[in-house]
DNA sequence: TATACAGTTCAATATTCGTTGAACTATCGT
DNA sequence: ACGATAGTTCAACGAATATTGAACTGTATA
């Protein structure tokens, strides 16, 4: 994953009413939210939000894909699970031990590691 | 967690220098950076990284500790995934399944959940 | 074809953010 | 106490962001 890309997430998540329009696809899933949906969940004039909804959508966040009049926006976990890796990458050098301390043994991280290297193939994979 | 909170990480991770920074702490683990290394590291005046040093110990996402004449930041891990973990709070309505296919079965993510919700105790947990 | 509906695009404006240089505070070494 | 080092604060300027209203594109329906 290239830092460009991660920081057109994090600022696309940094605004009220992306993080609300996108918490809102997370929670919809697969089946997504049309526009007129969030418009109405978020009471934002419809410009404004497909002003934001760009936004997410030119991130990666979400994914448009046009029905009828109406446009399906869906999110893109798997995109926010790769930034969340991009993150931790190499996190206490890598030792698992150190780790799990600094966490407060929230949760093993090592499947994102694994996952997120495996697919997105950051640098020296290749 | 409160929605205020996360954008303030969020915002916080979407400039280059703080996330270059941050991702820097990730790295050096529970033993921090001194300001000075940072900047050496990153390559900023020092007072152009304070600004940004300020902006993630404000966010919360780093933590200041005077030694000296120097001051040590270091990473707070566990506050990032608690912002993961309000970002999927509800993820799929709570279906397992479509989750797992959303995610593209990248890792589970039922041990976020638990965790933030058991520490932050959001809103409906009661 | 004409009308309504669903969304997007554009221009203008106000606000916020990032960088720079200069001055400042506090600590260390002598 | 003095000078040097480590960092922060402040003011100012240019760049980027968010919101609004108006006009526009494309799809459905009569």
């Amino acid at each position: 994953m290239e830092q460009d890309k991660v920081l057109q997430v994090f600022e696309a998540l940094s605004s009220t009413v992306r993080l609300d329009a996108f918490r809102l696809l997370v929670r919809a899933g697969g089946g997504g939210c049309v526009a007129g949906e969030i418009a109405a969940a978020l009471a934002l004039p419809p410009n404004n939000l497909s002003f934001h909804l760009k936004a997410l959508t030119q991130s990666g966040l979400v994914t448009v894909e046009q029905e009828g009049r109406f446009q399906r926006y869906r999110a893109n976990i798997r995109l926010m699970l790769d930034t969340v890796a991009y993150l931790m990458e190499n996190c206490c050098g890598d030792n698992p031990q150190a780790c799990a301390e600094l966490r407060g043994g929230m949760f093993t991280l090592t499947p994102i590691f694994e996952s997120a290297q495996a697919t997105s193939g950051e640098d020296g994979a290749a």
